[in-house]
DNA sequence: CGTTTGCTTGAAGTAGGTCAATGTGAGTGG
DNA sequence: CCACTCACATTGACCTACTTCAAGCAAACG
């Protein structure tokens, strides 16, 4: 997965902008060893201290918090090739816990190292506000079907959303995908019991939006999908003309 | 307001940290005129093209996105001495529509002129950024609050989180706060009708966690209704340390 | 003053939750 | 290769927090 440069970061941002050496370097020195964890297997927690960010190397994983009384929400998916937890440099203690859905590899960088980027790299600063933002335009897409939408238009919400993040890293993937995650961590995704979770499941594919295979899932009708809940397509290229030039 | 620089921008950046002359200088040059708009005016449009971010002089906005059907979710209130928009110069439409929530001033300035301030002021960008990052843990409070919270829970959420806000420009508030947005605007921030808001502060205000009188309501039993909903203050001091130097 | 906008209140309906039981496949130990 | 377990999916019966609809009321406003 690394070719040559050998730091996953480097790779990632690459994807995105062209890197001089002298940021590859920067970045590369930066990284320490990947780390393996199992399924369901707490990385970090919230309100802990946290010295690190991490790149996805495999597997998913998910951010989350609790509610004193155990109820839990799910704030966010990480898959292969996401930053994990740069949005969380400015407050000393994380806001949220993570967790891995499945078998993953990690690699973390610390996160202290963040300001060379800032002070020798303004373009490469750039590319990461422009990557928060993005969360944020998600974070908002995910407020309005948290507060508007009925169960069955934020599991389609959830359904058109991954696969669109998927398709950044595999444009092949086509119509089918895998979902490694319980039908209870999608409720505490989207604010839903497990059990409705399942009924509307079930209900989708018995009205031929949807077909389910174990952890696969093909949507039938993407376009209808989309139109019906007024999908926007957060992942389809940044604007990157306003960028520094260095 | 502007007390000698005369930038709206300049003042509420000086509030984070120390600029330079230069710095300064950069962001007063970008300031064009204010603006005046009535109560309940659509400043611009979600999808909309829009080159201006704003600084609130004085009055409340605030930011939605519509579903086709007409349902609409508010997605974060705007006060005086907030940044609007600065989020959006990633993509070139706009991600929300914005909306005075009574008589407003705000001071435009051109989005383009941000590159300067990642080119030549580092210390600039990590605080833009650092503001973002605020921004962000608070929509995952908002996530939290709208997936796993009652409705009681979500208005007391509300109320803190206001009056949070409302303590970083004014240290001597108490427990007293105007709220000038209706209850149906209310609703569509938390995903409840305007109905229900009603009868869940009549029952708030029954059970003596709060006061109203007109747009002022009183927080009668602050600590409690943290203690409640598990809140946290994102509005406290930010971490500065990691910041570059220049 | 008449109109509009927002607040209040009650009655009736429903989406989704809770509780509880059963099913099922992957692993695991013997 | 079988029995046991454990985590998840599935299903049904019942319940409730919220919505919808509808009507009255009060303050602001042209």
């Amino acid at each position: 997965m690394t070719s040559g440069n050998n730091s996953c970061l480097v790779e990632k941002l690459s994807y995105y902008m062209d890197l001089d050496d002298g940021a590859k370097g920067h970045l590369a020195r930066l990284e320490k060893d990947q780390q393996f964890y199992d399924s369901q297997h707490d990385i970090y927690m919230g309100s802990s201290h946290n010295e690190n960010l991490f790149v996805v190397k495999s597997g998913w994983l998910y951010s989350y918090t609790d509610l004193p009384d155990g109820r839990r929400q799910v704030v966010s998916l990480h898959h292969p090739g996401d930053v994990i937890g740069f949005m969380d440099i400015v407050f000393d203690e994380n806001t949220t816990s993570l967790r891995s859905a499945e078998p993953v590899c990690l690699c973390p960088f610390p996160k202290k190292s963040l300001n060379v980027i800032f002070d020798e790299t303004p373009r490469l600063a750039a590319l990461l506000f422009s990557l928060a933002v993005r969360e944020h335009a998600i974070f908002i897409d995910m407020i309005r079907a948290m507060g508007r939408m009925s169960a069955r238009e934020r599991i389609t919400y959830l359904m058109l959303n991954t696969i669109s993040r998927l398709r950044i890293t595999n444009t092949k993937i086509g119509s089918t995908f895998r979902l490694p995650v319980t039908q209870t961590e999608i409720g505490d995704m989207l604010g839903l019991t497990n059990v409705y979770v399942n009924k509307t499941l079930r209900s989708l594919e018995e009205a031929e939006y949807i077909k389910r295979d174990g952890q696969w899932v093909t949507l039938l009708r993407e376009d209808e999908m989309r139109k019906d809940i007024d999908f926007t397509d957060r992942y389809v290229a940044m604007d990157t003309s306003w960028f520094p030039d260095k």
